[in-house]
DNA sequence: ACCAAAAATCAACAACATGTTCAATAACTG
DNA sequence: CAGTTATTGAACATGTTGTTGATTTTTGGT
């Protein structure tokens, strides 16, 4: 299988324009005020072509979703065997994570779609998904092994409090329409890991 | 206006029965695959009855919502002029502070609501709202005067982490049953507090 | 206990969405 | 170019929506 299965450029055009329809309906009037029918009329298919490719509207937008935390599995690969001295190493340095540009290059890529799933309009089931990929990850090499092997009630709320907190400012980020760079992004997760609430911003 | 409006005893038993009603079904088959014929049925009402007092369902689900976040900007007010030195003060003496426990009280009364409007067949838009509505203020204390005036980007992010932190940890706890007491949850609140990812947890 | 007011019920309505099927047409691959 | 395959357009039964009108039941106040 040198490229994807749909070889067929018919098949390829049309997802990509119920790709478009669904991103641009979802931003205009919210996903469950979209109909199947609004977005054939939208991606200017006929709505047979639609269930040719997909069961029903979920079945689309989760294809779409699915593809995104894959791609993202496959970024998170390259943190396997970061250690938190890497991190402070980088830091005073006061260089971005290679990682960490490499996961914001690809949120901006498919900043359109993150923008509508995640938006008022979007997907419940997607941000938490997004969360355990990314953040999950990230918190697991933070967490000390001590506490990686018996999770007391307390670790648990711990490692939901940081991924949350990342996922934050990932949502924050696409929200605002991504002006920062992903240097910045970078840096600025950076910064964040060693700073506490309870203490006023080292700038 | 002593009590609500609705001093009707039929009213209020159709609205308690479509709110149930709306739970489960949520629960069972999230939000978009729930029909106002599906509402009605489980509630045992009249389609009509429905009508009579939402426009549709989305209208019945807001009308919810907005009575929570009503009921938590009134909590909020309690924490008007609280001082990160009293919660310091607290902390020492590991005494919960008594508005997170009325807090996470109030989240405990709406359990059942909560569970299924942030869980994955709930409604993208109410998260938020919760997270501005309790953390935003919270947050707002926390930060110095400096930086609450001129807000760097830096700033926006920090406070994006902090408070879709504490979203976070409400969240795990609806989701995984509300486990931990009510003062718990609060002390695990204050904790997270003096804590930062890059270093471990002291116990 | 009664009565007037108000809510719930039942039936019917047009407009639209759904998922499926079919024959006919168009576009693509090799 | 020829065979394959996707798209189109039309039709279908089924279900949802929001509204309306007439009828029955429940309620609150006197």
């Amino acid at each position: 299988m040198p490229e994807s299965a749909n070889t067929d450029r018919r098949i390829a055009r049309s997802k990509r324009a119920l790709r478009t329809a669904l991103i641009e309906l979802m931003e205009e009037r919210g996903l469950d005020n979209v109909s199947v029918n609004d977005l054939c009329a939208r991606a200017d298919l006929n709505r047979g072509t639609f269930y040719n490719h997909f069961h029903d509207k979920d079945d689309l937008l989760t294809t779409l979703e699915d593809e995104i935390i894959a791609d993202l599995e496959r970024i998170q690969d390259q943190m396997k065997g970061l250690t938190v001295m890497d991190l402070v190493r980088y830091r005073t340095r006061k260089q971005p994570l290679p990682f960490l540009v490499d996961l914001f290059d690809y949120l901006r890529e498919q900043g359109d779609f993150l923008h509508a799933v995640t938006g008022p309009g979007g997907d419940i089931r997607f941000a938490p998904r997004l969360r355990d990929s990314v953040c999950a990850n990230l918190i697991q090499s933070i967490l000390h092994e001590r506490y990686r092997e018996n999770p007391t009630p307390f670790v648990e709320y711990y490692v939901a409090f940081f991924a949350t907190a990342y996922l934050g400012v990932i949502e924050h980020w696409i929200e605002t329409g991504m002006k920062e760079s992903s240097e910045e992004m970078a840096l600025i997760a950076m910064r964040l890991f060693f700073i506490k609430p309870g203490e006023s911003i080292t700038l």
